[in-house]
DNA sequence: CGGCGCAAACCGACTGGACGGTACGCCAGG
DNA sequence: CCTGGCGTACCGTCCAGTCGGTTTGCGCCG
């Protein structure tokens, strides 16, 4: 409990609700029902209806980003690091499915302002992102007869896709799920001239 | 001109608007007005606002299925027509770009029974591509090791991103586009099992 | 050929209700 | 007694959809 335990249960209130009836359609009053407190509660902790959103995005934003630049931090070879990083990214993803469902829905709601921090943010991960297969382009692991931002977007392609057909009740696990997605991508990207790549250069 | 001009400007209008400020944020007024014509009008032709995401819809699936068919009834080795269909669903979904924007924003907004009809019309389209890998799967020329629906999802995520990234002023064309991600596709879920797989089996 | 009737196309002011946001007041605790 | 947390009643706006009415196109009959 502690102080604004409000604030968190509308925030998953929020989640749930904009998760499956999308945020326009989704009215305040639904949202203070579902969480058990009155407008006036919520209107203290959250500015507008659209605070709520970006409370949303904030959370996975800074989320996602802590670890890529926590994994990238660790160093190693890049072939390891990339393999690491998307299969982070798919893991984290799943654990935040409905936020994701929300955000490629919904994120174009967002006010002028807020919306370009969102986009800012998104662009830096996928910057870091493509860093890093640039560097696996210049070790020759990568191939580089396809523009890189095709590469960046092949890949998270599978990440947007997720919450369109992955439930937590199917057969697969999510750490199966990502390992299977990872593979796919890696084997798609790795460069065929030579068939060394998996046993090269272990330092 | 000829019969129900109205209708097509009111669809064209809508799918504008639709597709840069979401179904939800555009009201009937902006639609008509942005057409040309008048509420009364536009009632006139159509049942109620969501008639207009039907529509829409409508069009893309219908298209997109007649071609799948096509090219399926068309036969010729499965990696053949694999390719093709892959090529093709590429460049037909940059050719409907903001129908695809809006279908994948705001189809959740659609009324229960309309919401059925499009899922059902989608995962015919999905099974039938389904099919197709498993016949590949059959002959050998594509991997077991993953679950074939993680194969279809892994392919549809591309087409489904596409209006997250390619713009028509972009460096690359449908074309290229649709190629390379279709090359990035049919690599990654390629048996390996022998180096036989491009110049193998020809008739 | 011209006028008649009728149906389809079209007009646009209006409504009813929902919804985001606010004003204000109450109450507990420091 | 006064500040911060919260409840409640209310407000102004907006908007999908409607409805009575007008215009337009057109076959048909005299």
């Amino acid at each position: 409990m502690k102080t604004t335990n409000v604030a968190d249960q509308v925030t998953r209130a929020a989640l749930e609700l904009f998760a499956s009836q999308g945020y326009a359609t989704t009215s305040v009053q639904q949202i203070v029902e579902a969480a058990g407190v009155t407008k006036g509660a919520m209107y203290h902790y959250f500015q507008s209806k659209d605070d709520l959103l970006f409370a949303i995005y904030d959370r996975m934003l800074s989320l996602q980003k802590a670890h890529l630049d926590g994994i990238v931090a660790a160093g190693g070879p890049v072939a390891d690091v990339v393999r690491a990083v998307c299969v982070d990214v798919v893991e984290t993803s799943i654990d935040f499915l409905p936020e994701g469902t929300v955000f490629f829905r919904s994120m174009h709601m967002l006010p002028e302002p807020r919306l370009k921090e969102v986009t800012q943010r998104r662009r830096e991960y996928h910057d870091e992102f493509a860093a890093l297969l640039r560097r696996g382009q210049d070790e020759g692991l990568f191939r580089t007869d396809v523009p890189r931002s095709l590469l960046v977007a092949h890949f998270f392609s599978d990440v947007h896709y997720l919450s369109h057909w992955y439930s937590p009740e199917g057969p697969e696990t999510k750490s199966q799920v990502a390992q299977q997605l990872t593979e796919l991508f890696l084997r798609s990207i790795t460069e065929q001239g030579r068939g060394a790549d998996d046993r090269a250069d272990q330092h």
